[in-house]
DNA sequence: GGGACCACGCATCGCT
DNA sequence: AGCGATGCGTG
DNA sequence: GTCCC
């Protein structure tokens, strides 16, 4: 629960925090199924009830093996992890990391990258990227900001609105993710949309999609 | 020991 | 040009 | 890395 969360167990947090950072290096490397193993085993951890004071109490637990538990100890021996400040001190991970945080760009365009010498977001610039990842470098500081509450209810009544003029009065907006679950601010704006009737008109398959994509186009809403 | 670990759209590649 | 395979990135 | 056959 969020009382739990809150003031969560100091210790439990070094440990989260350390596995997270090296669970981040190992995903912008590509190594996605270390990665899983990693957000696995946080995951667990971020859910117990009570501090870990060693590593014994984890051990069993769903995602925690033998590496875990042997890093998990040496964290609770010395406070901290030296593989996690290896990787994250290296300066090709530091790269590696900001470029795959840019939209578009994964582990293997951003290792190219890093190949021809990037290091920064304005370095960047200046490479050759494709398409989505250039989208994404144009628009990577306005990603990562969030949506109020209020301002999403807003961009559903537009939506609604839209849907029901330039679309079909039938569809409905059915809101998901965050939002939906009352977060206070949202990284993005999930929508369901669902029209009653549509499973008697299989042929009109695609029909929405263009339609819902021109009305959101002629909003504004996508370029 | 050794393989599975999410599914899918889009771009690109190699082959015919 | 057409098609399956592969690579890459995303939610 | 962990899990499972």
């Amino acid at each position: 629960n969020s009382f739990c969360t809150l003031l969560a167990f100091a210790m439990n947090g070094t440990i989260i925090d350390t596995l997270a950072k090296v669970a981040e290096v190992y995903r912008s490397n590509g190594v996605v199924y270390r990665y899983k193993a990693y957000r696995t085993a946080i995951d667990t951890i971020k859910g117990l009830d009570f501090e870990i004071t060693s590593a014994d109490q984890v051990k069993g637990l769903k995602g925690i093996g033998k590496g875990m538990i042997d890093k998990i100890a040496e964290i609770l021996r010395t406070g901290a992890l030296q593989q996690e400040k290896d990787v994250t001190s290296d300066p090709v991970n530091q790269a590696l990391r900001l470029f795959t945080s840019v939209h578009g760009i994964g582990p293997v365009l951003a290792r190219q990258l890093v190949e021809q010498g990037y290091r920064t977001l304005e370095d960047l610039k200046a490479a050759h990227l494709p398409p989505a990842a250039r989208m994404g470098l144009a628009h990577y500081e306005d990603g990562k900001e969030r949506i109020p509450f209020a301002e999403v209810e807003d961009h559903l009544a537009h939506m609604r609105q839209l849907m029901h003029g330039a679309v079909d009065p039938a569809l409905i907006p059915v809101v998901c993710g965050s939002h939906r679950r009352l977060g206070p601010t949202s990284g993005d704006v999930d929508v369901l949309l669902t029209q009653p009737l549509s499973h008697s008109q299989a042929a009109s398959k695609y029909v929405y999609l263009r339609l819902v994509v021109k009305a959101l186009r002629d909003a504004g809403y996508v370029p």
